[in-house]
DNA sequence: GCCAACGTTGGC
DNA sequence: GCCAACGTTGGC
């Protein structure tokens, strides 16, 4: 079992959102480190529902890997504004997965909690410049950010 | 292959 | 809205 971190702006997509949905197909992401790690995620992964670029930023629930990578349709669609016009279904150069709501946290667990924990240092969402939107998360960080959402 | 210009992310 | 820190693009 891996663990992850997902960035979506709330105003777009959040965790309330994907609670209705129950299962959504993670669209549009266009950075290849973060495509290359959604192509190591493995059905039933744990990953971080995270809200950036919003009034409250932090970790807002909990879902997990409902499909594996696959190509991401959005590419394909000039309406879309994830198209890509040098990606061809030959050759899909973007990929997706499906998540799953698991739980919406009962309470945020902001930004400032996260850096205030120092045993949390080392993060990859905490590294100064790092705006990856797909990143891998350590068993134990993992574990003490739900404890965290448990215990403030 | 280099690198300047440009675009994007995301916290503040 | 600002801007630091990146990633990407394209001319050479």
């Amino acid at each position: 079992m891996n663990y992850w971190l997902m960035k979506s702006e709330p105003d777009v997509f959040s965790i309330d959102d994907l609670a209705k949905r129950r299962v959504e197909p993670w669209t549009g992401v266009r950075n290849y480190q973060a495509r290359n790690f959604m192509k190591e995620m493995k059905l039933g992964d744990q990953v971080l529902f995270y809200h950036s670029s919003a009034e409250h930023i932090g970790v807002a629930g909990l879902m997990s890997v409902a499909r594996e990578a696959y190509p991401d349709p959005t590419q394909f669609d000039k309406k879309s504004e994830y198209f890509d016009p040098k990606s061809t279904k030959d050759k899909p150069r973007w990929e997706m997965v499906d998540v799953q709501f698991v739980e919406k946290f009962k309470a945020l667990v902001t930004l400032d909690q996260l850096r205030g924990e120092p045993k949390l240092t080392g993060l990859i969402l905490l590294q100064k410049g790092t705006r990856l939107s797909v990143i891998p998360v350590s068993a134990e960080h993992f574990k003490l950010i739900l404890k965290l959402s448990k215990h403030g």
